[in-house]
RNA sequence: ACACUGACUCUUUCC
């Protein structure tokens, strides 16, 4: 087995500061730390250990950071609560290497620390700025952005969104579905929910949970138990 | 090198 296969094994298994700060100074005395992939995997694993200033350390010294070495240091500032240091890492990146990922990451970053708003501008900025299509139809955008757009509880965006993606022809994937019938749950639009919900030949968990949470809000306990019982599936 | 990055519901007993 190679030396670099078992590096990668130990990241994956790696959840403790400590064994991440032993991983890394073996890596360096193997010489291994010239790759840019495990790089990335070291990356990651700080962050996962909440160490984002020793991630952001490997960061810096990664001699030629590539779009998976930017999106997971961006990841790490947001997963941290460092938002200032993630917008200022993302308006360093290079225009050519941002992709739809990198947007993403700031769309939902800014919805986890508790900031839709931002999510929505990011997104505003995502269709303006990226003159390439393809970057703008992935997705993940529109489920970050529809989490975010729930959060604001406005059906106006809502229903704005909701045409977006039936015109970039996203409606029949089911994590869309499954976004907007959230979405339209948290704007308190159960009718809406309802609609896109009944067209769904068979709904998700992500679906059913949903709906569940809509009754459950506005016509109580009983209601919403109504609608457990005609679940297929339950767990 | 077919390995590395972002999602969508609920839950996750401190009181």
């Amino acid at each position: 087995m190679q030396l670099s296969q078992k590096f990668y094994d130990a990241f994956k298994l790696c959840g403790s500061p400590p064994i991440a700060r032993k991983l890394h100074a073996q890596l360096i005395l193997s010489g291994l730390d010239a790759s840019l992939f495990l790089l990335n995997n070291l990356l990651h694993v700080y962050s996962n250990c909440g160490m984002v200033d020793d991630a952001f350390r490997v960061f810096r010294e990664a001699n030629h950071a590539n779009i998976f070495t930017w999106n997971t240091m961006l990841h790490a500032f947001f997963d941290s609560g460092r938002m200032r240091e993630a917008e200022n890492l993302f308006d360093e990146m290079p225009l050519i290497v941002r992709d739809s990922v990198s947007w993403t990451t700031m769309i939902s970053g800014y919805c986890q620390n508790g900031l839709p708003g931002h999510s929505i501008k990011t997104f505003m900025s995502m269709l303006r700025d990226s003159n390439h299509d393809i970057q703008n139809c992935d997705p993940f955008s529109y489920t970050c952005t529809m989490k975010a757009c729930g959060c604001l509880a406005s059906t106006r965006l809502a229903l704005q969104l909701h045409a977006h993606v039936i015109k970039l022809h996203l409606g029949a994937q089911t994590c869309i579905q499954n976004s907007l019938v959230d979405m339209y749950i948290k704007c308190g639009a159960i009718t809406l929910a309802e609609t896109i919900f009944l067209n769904i030949e068979s709904p998700s968990l992500f679906c059913w949970n949903s709906m569940i949470y809509g009754y459950s809000q506005l016509y109580g306990p009983y209601e919403a138990l109504h609608v457990f019982t005609r679940m297929p599936e339950r767990d």
